[in-house]
DNA sequence: AGTCGTTACGATGCCCGTAAGGATA
DNA sequence: TATCCTTACGGGCATCGTAACGACT
């Protein structure tokens, strides 16, 4: 057995079985991964994968089992790695984020420009995606967080760390009817055509529930991925806006008035999603604590090593989370 | 980065850090090892050990936490092949146990004799030694279980099972002063020479704490690692022994007279120790059951998954343990 | 027809073992 | 002096890449 072998059939099964692919993407001949494989299947006396002639059609059960240890053995082997950077200059790496555009637009600059201005060597990545894609991508080790408000409890192979509660505001074109009414009710909102996000995204679920818990069906007549879009379409008169509060700046949204609606939905949390084992550099945990002043150190170790979802939310139920 | 490296740097550093022998133990050549020891080094960018001249002094920081990476690579690439062994055919195996005298010689007959008429093909292999050691072998992953009552906790690498609770009995020759007292206390007892366990076995801590807590202060004239030894040492008039219930057989000690020291004591309890993140064979599963009948796979499966002791001690927090 | 995995084959390079050298206790 | 690690060297073998083949969609 080694390593090789057990990083091939990851990245296969990572790649929908594809050995072709996967022999691109790391760089090496296709035939030699697909004899690795062979050698591996040959030491362990079974087959990992199915094969319809010479396709390979899915994987075993204890196939499933063995990729999984193989996972968990390529998490270990980053982690030999990173404390060997870590040791040899704890100023020097990189670090990639997957996140979705509301975060990266409104929540994380302030957060970047600190932490480049600390840790100039270390080359930030930011990827951008859906909270499904985020999460995968942090899973499978693209990536080194997913920050999102979704999703990522679907991942049993990622550590949450809630960061921050928001809620949500109405944004209306100036001189519009529902901003002279008082007081604001979610059933007035529901009269007009909604502007707001896809499904799926920027605690939309938490949107629909408050709407669904009071009866209302709003005519959702344009969804967007990011508040610029859904801000401009209001602007255009298509309706009004539900956005993320912080997703509104007075200086440069003119034209549009703002309604805050905190008071008509639960408050939806960011979290930063990790994964389970992971070893994190100095530098990490400082992103994580310029992100969210209350996960010191001390506590994402704490997290970290709980390792279960239920000790994890015993970890951060008492602390008071900051409200934006 | 190779799997052998890092088993390399694993195996000397629990060797005393002393090449030739861990290259004796792993049926290879001592230059070898260093060659590829060397290698891993100059791949990381630093020292793993410390050396002074040509002799291997200590192990640095960073390199303490990449052998503990290597550990666990080490546990999982175990893992792979024991779900393919278990897929191939699931009656085949061989099963490790560390254990104390005690319960080889009194808690665990049955149960092997059970386990043996249902697994014929699993080659059983028993180690004994001192709870340090039981649970240094589970922890190293030279065994596959460690039954102890004492030293466990003390692993952070090993998730323990409570199996069962046990009381002490004392046993005098026949016709002893101490027979006939009524009722039987400890300040009774403690008017006579003690023979019991040695320090660190078999409950041995929570006897001392019995006295203790009574301000009484018996003089311990004998200790043995077994009730054996200690049952002839008590006919030899030497002083009254204090042993596990379990340990006397009424066929078999004659000559002594047994007293119940329940009340006197506070009950012990028996524990399996298993390797953090170990994949355990269906016949393991098994053999937890037969020993202890609370321990299903599914209770079991959630310990594992649980890891963290908090969280095991909930599991089982409401499970009335057997008592013998 | 095109995509995909397996087999064959040759060369590079790595790993291992033996033998000798130098340092420490 | 004895133990222990490192360096040096040569043989064997595994891995990798190219090329050709066979199978499925």
């Amino acid at each position: 057995m080694k390593l090789q072998q057990l990083r091939y059939v990851w990245e296969i099964a990572r790649r929908n079985l594809n050995i072709s692919a996967t022999a691109e993407a790391l760089f090496t001949s296709q035939p030699g991964i697909s004899k690795q494989v062979r050698l591996l299947e040959d030491e362990l006396g079974l087959d990992i994968f199915t094969r319809s002639g010479k396709h390979l059609t899915g994987i075993t059960e204890p196939g499933r089992e063995i990729i999984e240890a193989a996972g968990r053995v390529l998490v270990e082997t980053d982690n030999v790695r990173r404390v060997a950077a870590e040791s040899k200059d704890n100023q020097l790496g990189s670090l990639s984020i997957a996140t979705t555009h509301t975060q990266a637009r409104y929540a994380l600059p302030p957060v970047i420009k600190a932490f480049i201005a600390r840790y100039p060597k270390v080359s930030l990545h930011m990827h951008q995606g859906t909270p499904m894609q985020i999460s995968e991508m942090a899973a499978e080790r693209k990536v080194d967080f997913a920050i999102a408000t979704e999703a990522l409890d679907l991942f049993s192979d990622l550590v949450m760390l809630p960061c921050y509660r928001w809620n949500r505001s109405i944004v209306v074109p100036a001189g519009h009817e529902l901003a002279a009414t008082k007081p604001l009710t979610l059933a007035a909102v529901a009269r007009f055509p909604i502007v707001t996000y896809v499904f799926g995204f920027t605690g939309r679920s938490q949107l629909d529930e408050a709407f669904r818990y009071h009866r209302l069906e709003p005519q959702v007549v344009f969804t967007a991925t990011d508040a610029d879009v859904i801000k401009t379409y209001v602007k255009l008169g298509l309706g009004v806006g539900i956005i993320a509060s912080m997703a509104f700046d007075t200086a440069i949204d003119s034209g549009l008035t703002v309604l805050d609606a905190a008071h008509l939905f639960e408050p939806s949390v960011t979290k930063i999603g990790l994964r389970k084992g992971m070893y994190l550099r100095t530098y990490m945990y400082d992103f994580i604590e310029l992100f969210a002043p209350h996960l010191t150190r001390t506590r994402v170790e704490m997290a970290m090593t709980a390792s279960g979802k239920e000790a994890v939310d015993e970890i951060f139920g008492e602390i008071a989370l900051p409200l934006r």
